[in-house]
RNA sequence: GCGAGUGUAGCCAAGAGGUCAAGGCAGUGGAUUGUGGUUCCACCAUGCGUGGGUUCGAAUCCCAUCACUCGCCCCA
C-alpha cells in the first residue's frame, strides 16, 4: 500500500535473470571482438532534433514514441530512442570518420520509446548493436548480417528466420511510391481503414496490411524491386550471392520495410516464431544517407540492432537458469570462531575460490541445510574444537567424508584443493546424468 | 492511441455477498544448543492491485484508477 512501482514499460532485472543477460552480453563482445569490431558508449539522451532529423519527421519512432523533455536550460532533449543516429553524431564530433577509413563499432544500452506495453516490448528496453561506417560494399552489409548470425547460433538459437530486401535508394523509393498510389487510389473505398490513412502517409506500408481484402487488391500492385536502379539492384544480387557463399539461408521478402527512414539498399530483418506478435530478435540494413544529413562528409554505412529483451525471452525457453554455486560453504559457530573464519574465507577468495559464508548464526544443523541448498562441493566447518587448535575441518558433502586439517594446510595447498573440487563435480554431475 | 481480458503471499493458486481467505511450492524456526539432502511439527495475507460506492455485511456487485497480458498500429 503506497508502495512506489517501477514505472509502465519499465521493469528489474532480477538476479535470477541476469545470468542470461551476461552470457548474451558476453558472447556478443567476443564475437564483435574477432570481427574487430570496437566499443563505443553514447549518451542515453540527445538533442531532439538529432533524431528528428536522422531518422525522418514523419517515422513512428519520432511522431508518436519519443519520451522527449526540455531541461532547465530550455534545451530540446530526447531519450534516445534507438542508438544508431547517436553513434554516428559521436563519429562525425569526434572526426572518427576519415575520408577512406573504416569504422567498425558495437554498443549496446537502454533504449526508449513510448509505446503500448506487451510482452518483448517495453519502454525502456535495451539494444545491441553494430555499425560498419565507410564502406558501399555489398560485403560489408553481408560482414554485419553474418556477424547477426553467429551471434545468434553461438547462443544456441534455432528456428530464426533472416529476410532481407532492398529498399533501393531515395529516387528509387520516389518513383514506386508515385506507382503505387497511383495503382491504388482507384481502389482507395475498397481498402481498410488503416491503409486509406497510409495511402498518403506511407504508402508501401500499405503491402504488409494483415487486412485480407487489402492483401488481394495488393497482391498485383507495383514491387519496389522492380524500380530499384540498375546499381541498387546489381548491390542487391551481390548480397544474395555472398550470402549464399556463407550458406547464411534466408528469405527475400519483397514487403519488408523499415521504419526509420534513413535505410537505402539492403534491409533485413531476423525473426522468431516464439515471440507472439513481437518476432523480430534483429532488423538492420544500409544507411549510406544517414552521416551526410546529420552534418558529416557523404558516409556510407550498414549496421544492426538487437532487442536484448526478446533475445532474453528466447534464451530463457532454450535453458535453465545457469547455476552460481559455490566451492565451499562456510559453517561456524561462536564468536572467535566465526572471526577466524572469515579471514580463512577471505583468504581462499583471494586464491580464487568461491565461497559463501554462512551469517545466519544459526546452529550447524542449519547451517548445513544452507549449505547443501547452495550447491557447494564442500563445507568448512570451524567450532570452538577448530579454533582453539588452529585446525579446520573439511566435510565433503558428495561422499560424506570428513577431513581435519591444520589451517595453515588448508591455505598453502590450493592445487590439491582445486584438484578434489573437480573430481567430486565430476562425479556428481556423472551421477546426475 | 484503439479493442478485449486478467489482478488473492516471493511463486502457483481455491474462494462466486454471511465462521477474523483453502491448499501447494519456496522461506524461517524447532525435533537435532557440532553435522545436510528424507521425515515430522510450528510460523508465514488485521488482508484479496489502489481509491471510492452499494449493502446490516464485499476478495465476491458497481464506478474510477493503476499495472500486466493478448490483438491492432509499429518496432528491437
Amino acid at each position: 500500500m503506497g508502495a512506489i512501482q517501477a514505472i509502465r514499460g519499465t521493469r528489474d532485472i532480477l538476479p535470477n535473470e541476469v545470468s542470461y543477460w551476461q552470457h548474451a552480453e558476453a558472447t556478443a563482445r567476443t564475437i564483435f571482438q574477432r570481427a574487430q569490431y570496437q566499443e563505443i558508449r553514447t549518451p542515453i539522451f540527445e538533442a531532439t532534433e538529432l533524431f528528428a532529423r536522422g531518422i525522418g519527421e514523419a517515422t513512428d519512432v519520432v511522431g508518436k514514441e519519443m519520451y522527449s523533455f526540455t531541461d532547465r536550460g530550455d534545451r530540446a532533449l530526447t531519450l534516445r530512442p534507438e542508438l544508431t543516429a547517436g553513434v554516428a553524431r559521436a563519429c562525425i564530433q569526434n572526426g572518427l570518420l576519415k575520408p577512406g577509413s573504416l569504422q567498425r563499432l558495437w554498443y549496446t544500452g537502454p533504449t526508449f520509446r513510448y509505446e503500448r506495453p506487451q510482452a518483448g516490448r517495453q519502454r525502456q528496453f535495451h539494444q545491441v548493436g553494430i555499425e560498419c561506417l565507410g564502406s558501399d560494399s555489398p560485403l560489408a552489409d553481408v560482414e554485419v548480417i553474418a556477424l547477426a548470425t553467429d551471434l545468434l547460433q553461438a547462443l544456441g538459437l534455432r528456428s530464426l528466420q533472416l529476410d532481407i530486401n532492398s529498399v533501393g535508394r531515395g529516387e528509387d523509393r520516389q518513383r514506386h511510391r508515385q506507382a503505387l498510389v497511383d495503382y491504388l487510389t482507384p481502389h482507395k473505398a475498397d481498402l481498410d481503414a488503416d491503409s486509406q490513412d497510409r495511402l498518403t502517409r506511407n504508402p508501401l506500408r500499405i503491402l504488409d496490411s494483415k487486412n485480407e481484402r487489402t492483401q488481394t487488391i495488393v497482391q498485383d500492385a507495383p514491387q519496389l524491386l522492380d524500380y530499384l536502379s540498375p546499381e541498387s539492384r546489381r548491390h542487391f544480387e551481390q548480397v544474395q550471392a555472398s550470402l549464399n557463399d556463407l550458406g547464411i539461408a534466408y528469405q527475400i521478402n519483397p514487403r519488408l520495410v523499415r521504419g526509420l527512414d534513413y535505410y537505402t539498399h539492403t534491409a533485413f530483418e531476423i525473426q522468431s516464431a516464439d515471440l507472439g506478435a513481437q518476432a523480430t530478435v534483429c532488423g538492420g540494413g544500409r544507411y549510406d544517407g544517414l552521416v551526410a544529413t546529420l552534418g558529416g562528409a557523404d558516409t556510407p554505412a550498414v549496421g544492426w540492432a538487437l532487442g536484448m529483451e526478446r533475445l532474453i525471452l528466447l534464451l530463457q525457453e532454450l535453458q535453465a537458469s545457469p547455476t552460481t554455486a559455490p566451492d565451499f560453504y562456510v559453517v561456524s559457530r561462536g564468536a572467535i570462531a566465526q572471526a577466524r573464519a572469515l579471514v580463512l574465507t577471505q583468504k581462499l577468495r583471494q586464491q580464487g575460490f568461491g565461497l559463501e559464508f554462512d551469517l545466519s548464526g544459526s546452529g550447524f544443523g542449519n547451517q548445513f541445510k544452507r549449505a547443501d541448498r547452495s550447491g557447494a562441493i564442500a563445507c568448512l566447518i570451524l567450532g570452538d574444537e577448530e579454533a582453539a587448535q588452529g585446525k579446520i575441518s573439511i566435510k565433503w558433502l558428495p561422499t560424506q567424508t570428513q577431513d581435519t586439517w591444520t589451517q595453515d594446510r588448508l591455505l598453502t595447498s590450493p592445487d590439491s584443493l582445486r584438484q578434489t573440487l573437480a573430481q567430486l563435480r565430476e562425479t556428481l554431475a556423472a551421477s546426475q546424468t
